[in-house]
DNA sequence: TGACTAATCCCCC
DNA sequence: GGGGGATTAGTCA
């Protein structure tokens, strides 16, 4: 590069062009920081320039150029020349000499530095111009710019022409052959030295300045490229993703109802899932990089399917089915479910879930990732829709003109909620109640029982004939209940032949919504599973149900529950219509009654103030005669409780033919039609006596209350009016360990009045308990060496035991008090009772569970089942004899 | 308007 | 002091 090319670029632009030679002098006033005793002055020469010669003449620039400078004499003054050129390409360049400071301001200008050493070194003449003129302030570079800019007449290639640095922006480019040397460079060391770069920049003409920043912005370019690369990568796999996840959303969006064909309904994706999805991710690397480290560590691989790691879990949560295989932990599912198709008869093959865990033939990982999607989605809308429930006052619940109760009031509802689960089947009705109730128990601790299957039926033990959970989709957030999803399989009684089992498939959800503040939410999920080689019938469904917890500061808790369900009311008598649709059958109330009863029964337990009445002890002589030895120990009331809690569930078993066991219904031609008779086999049970037992249950109306019932039947000293077992006398309480503050809630020890030496050996274990939903008394006749050894705190699992008894409820709001079904004088809709004056009357339910033959392979005759026929029906009749009911 | 490039500023090792 | 990230500014397609 010359300066004699660029001046010929500057005067091949064509147009006039003035040369004046310009000797510096002292005392222009135009100086701008002039340093004191500077060598020389810079002379104006041409006339000062005005704005209004630039204005008139939009061709004109003015260029200070730079010139060979073989014939300047540079020490002792430099040379400058003014180039003016109208229309030409010529430019306010440059000035020569080292340290000039140029003011370009309408052509005044100049201001020279005393030292100048401009050898002929033109790149350093310009290093050193730009050294105090490029580093000027802003203000000045834009003042200078505008100066420039007025002259915008220039054209472009004047601009071009001006390869110069002294002007800081001026645009320029390495030659191609500069940034191939470079580039060459580059690739062979993108680190050059300093040596390195002083030796190229002297071979392409270039300051070692640029060779560095060259190089520092080729590394910074190489890395922006790999980033870019990167990121189109990147980008790639997040549309594939996206896409992906777009036809799952669409997926869930319109799901079919495979009922009908028609659209499902599923609530929108909220906030919470996505936090779900993001921590479920969050999880699946954490369980990766666990896996990776494990198989380090045992030196194999390890998978991350969660059967393969700790215990058998029915699953993971970690497999939520982002983006996953979404058959992770399905082989441990697939042992440890309960569930076989040939279980019982008649009642699992209405399940019309998929087992879970154990895929259909066909299921894909896929199926199982937008089902487990799904289920997330519904439990979210469920507990949205619970949380409002149990919040929500009028218009969503009204009182009721009798009772007080709240009733939902569906048109509210229908506006307020989408339908989670579908739309209503055909014939199902619907039952709505809402209780709220302070229980003796901390959310943390009623949460874990709820969120535990065996812990939930412990709790209500008289409601749930049994439950598993056979699915974890994700066990809770940072160790807690929280965000806990699982799928459970529960049989739901009331304690009634006359109604059937609701047999229900859903999702339980846990969530905490403040501190001290819990909801868990269930909700079916019939409408998301089905199995199209199991019958689709459902008899019930569950609407969002559940509880909100909160915590109070007297260690009760508030506790809301809503129950919603939709259920096939044909199947149930018409009897308990009344009751359940009150939702004291399967409601709320229920719920509330029991949770507070069981919960008021662990405190009493744990207490120190067991209250145990003893009557063994010598202060009761004339009471009973009993062995001493009959005296309870601590771990003898444990025992004898856990006896109770056995017989209690082995009774209500017996109800309502749940499938705990196998029973056989019976349809013997001289069985009361509203008797149900049922056998089973009794096998290698040590908790039951051998044989053939043989179970009668029916429910009648009693137009008694169902306190004075209750009382009536468990009064020990009123036994020989109703049970044969009393030897027609007395019978006397040995032992009692209360359950509750209410006298009603007790496991007692009774002895009937002995008639001979046989029956003496035998004694009667109870259990009563009564809720403001319903009362039981449940017995059973039990051996004095058995209970002698539980009373001392024995394994009571040996104690063989039959279970008989009572259960009530009231008759519900709006009953219209029919005649019983035992004594079938009267049909179900019949008139006792009716109208205003009607009294509040009780459902009464008696069973029994007699041994009808030791040995499990005989067979059942007709006398059996006739005698326990009479039994029930006798006793069914001197129960209303004694409350003088009997019409 | 965005990509490209030369150059600058500034932080940190 | 230099590397490198962030930024600025000029240019071009």
């Amino acid at each position: 590069m010359s300066f004699g090319g660029f001046l010929e670029n500057s005067t091949g632009g064509g147009g006039a062009r003035i040369v004046a030679d310009i000797p510096y002098s002292n005392g222009v006033g135009n100086n701008h920081n002039m340093p004191s005793g500077a060598l020389a002055q810079p002379r104006l020469v041409t006339p000062p320039l005005t704005k209004s010669m630039f204005n008139s003449s939009p061709g004109l620039s003015l260029g200070l150029v730079r010139h060979t400078f073989s014939h300047l004499d540079l020490t002792s003054l430099s040379a400058s020349f003014i180039v003016l050129s109208f229309g030409s390409k010529t430019d306010l360049l440059s000035v020569c000499g080292a340290g000039v400071r140029m003011l370009i301001s309408l052509g005044y200008f100049f201001e020279q530095q005393p030292n100048i050493d401009g050898q002929g070194d033109v790149a350093r003449m310009a290093e050193n111009f730009e050294a105090t003129i490029g580093r000027r302030s802003r203000d000045e570079e834009h003042e200078s710019r505008s100066g420039s800019e007025n002259m915008d007449g220039a054209s472009g290639d004047d601009q071009d022409a001006a390869d110069n640095p002294p002007r800081k922006k001026r645009y320029h480019r390495h030659t191609p052959q500069q940034i191939q040397e470079l580039e060459a460079l580059f690739k062979e060391c993108p680190h050059p030295d300093e040596k390195q770069r002083l030796e190229l920049s002297k071979r392409l003409c270039l300051e070692t300045r640029q060779v560095k920043f060259w190089f520092q912005n080729r590394r910074t370019q190489m890395k922006t490229q790999l980033e870019r690369h990167e990121n189109s990568l990147l980008r790639q796999e997040n549309d594939k993703l996206r896409a992906e996840n777009m036809s799952i959303r669409d997926a869930m969006r319109n799901p079919i109802c495979s009922n009908c064909g028609g659209p499902a309904i599923i609530g929108e994706i909220s906030l919470e899932e996505q936090h779900l999805r993001i921590e479920n991710a969050r999880l699946k690397d954490e369980l990766d990089r666990v896996c990776a480290l494990a198989g380090k560590f045992l030196g194999r691989p390890i998978s991350s399917l969660a059967n393969s790691i700790g215990p058998p879990l029915p699953s993971s949560s970690l497999e939520l089915g982002v983006g996953s295989n979404g058959f992770g932990g399905l082989s441990a599912v697939a042992t440890t479910l309960p569930l076989g198709p040939d279980f019982g008869v008649g009642i699992s093959s209405a399940l019309s879930v998929v087992p879970p865990g154990r895929p259909a033939a066909g299921v894909t990982g896929l199926d199982r990732s937008i089902e487990r999607s799904m289920f997330l989605e519904l439990a979210l809308a469920a507990m949205d829709e619970l949380v409002k429930m149990a919040q929500t006052d009028e218009p969503l619940w009204v009182r009721s003109l009798e009772g007080g109760r709240e009733m939902l009031n569906h048109e509210e509802y229908m506006r307020t909620f989408t339908p989670c689960i579908g739309l209503k089947p055909n014939g199902f009705v619907t039952e709505a109640s809402r209780e709220t109730g302070m229980v003796i128990i901390n959310s943390m601790a009623l949460v874990e029982t709820l969120m535990d299957s065996n812990r939930w039926a412990e709790m209500f033990p008289c409601m749930i004939a049994r439950t598993s959970t056979t699915d974890v989709i994700s066990s809770g957030m940072g160790g807690t209940r929280n965000g806990s999803l699982q799928l459970m399989h529960a049989e739901l009684q009331v304690l009634s032949p006359l109604v059937p089992v609701r047999e229900v498939n859903f999702l339980r959800f846990c969530k905490q919504h403040a501190e001290g503040v819990w909801a868990v939410v269930d909700v079916s999920i019939d409408s998301i599973r089905e199995n199209s080689s199991a019958p689709t019938f459902v008899c019930c469904r569950r609407l969002p149900s559940g509880c909100v917890v909160q915590d109070m500061p007297n260690g009760y808790s508030k506790v809301t529950w809503v129950e919603h369900a939709e259920y096939d009311e044909s199947q149930v008598h018409q009897l308990y219509r009344p009751l359940l649709s009150s939702g004291m059958g399967f409601g709320a109330q229920r719920w509330i009654a029991t949770l507070q009863r069981q919960c008021e029964c662990l405190a009493i337990l744990m207490s120190s103030a067991v209250h145990t009445r003893d009557h063994t002890d010598a202060e009761s002589p004339n009471k009973i005669y009993l062995p001493p030895a009959l005296a309870i120990t601590a771990s003898g009331r444990r025992s004898m409780l856990k006896l109770a809690q056995r017989m209690t569930d082995n009774f209500c078993a017996g109800v309502c033919a749940s499938t705990v066991h196998k029973w056989n219904k019976l349809n013997a031609g001289n069985v009361d039609e509203d008797v149900r008779v049922m056998t089973r086999k009794s096998v290698d049970d040590p908790g039951e006596p051998p044989g053939i037992v043989l179970s009668a249950a029916t429910s009648v109306w009693l137009p008694v209350s169902p306190q004075r019932l209750f009382d009536f039947l468990r009064d020990e000293r009123l036994r020989s009016e109703w049970d044969i077992l009393s030897n027609g006398g007395p019978m006397q309480e040995m032992a009692h360990i209360a359950k509750g503050q209410d006298h009603g809630n007790c496991v007692s020890l009774l002895r009937a009045g002995a008639m001979n030496a046989n029956q003496s050996s035998m004694l009667i274990l109870q259990e009563t308990c009564i809720d403001a939903a319903g009362s039981l008394v449940v017995y059973a006749p039990v051996d004095i060496p058995a209970m002698h050894l539980v009373m001392n705190g024995g394994d009571s699992a040996y104690v063989a035991l039959l279970p008989s008894g009572f259960a009530i409820v009231p008759d519900g709001p709006g009953s219209r008090g029919p005649g019983t079904t035992a004594n079938c004088n009267n049909s179900s809709n019949g008139a006792v009772g009716e109208g205003p004056t009607r009294v509040s009357g009780s459902l009464l339910t008696v069973a029994f569970q007699i041994l009808v033959n030791s040995l499990p392979t005989a067979k059942l005759t007709v006398e059996s089942v006739e005698t326990v026929n009479n039994l029930i029906s006798c006793t069914v009749q001197k129960i209303k004899a004694a409350l003088q009911c009997e019409s």
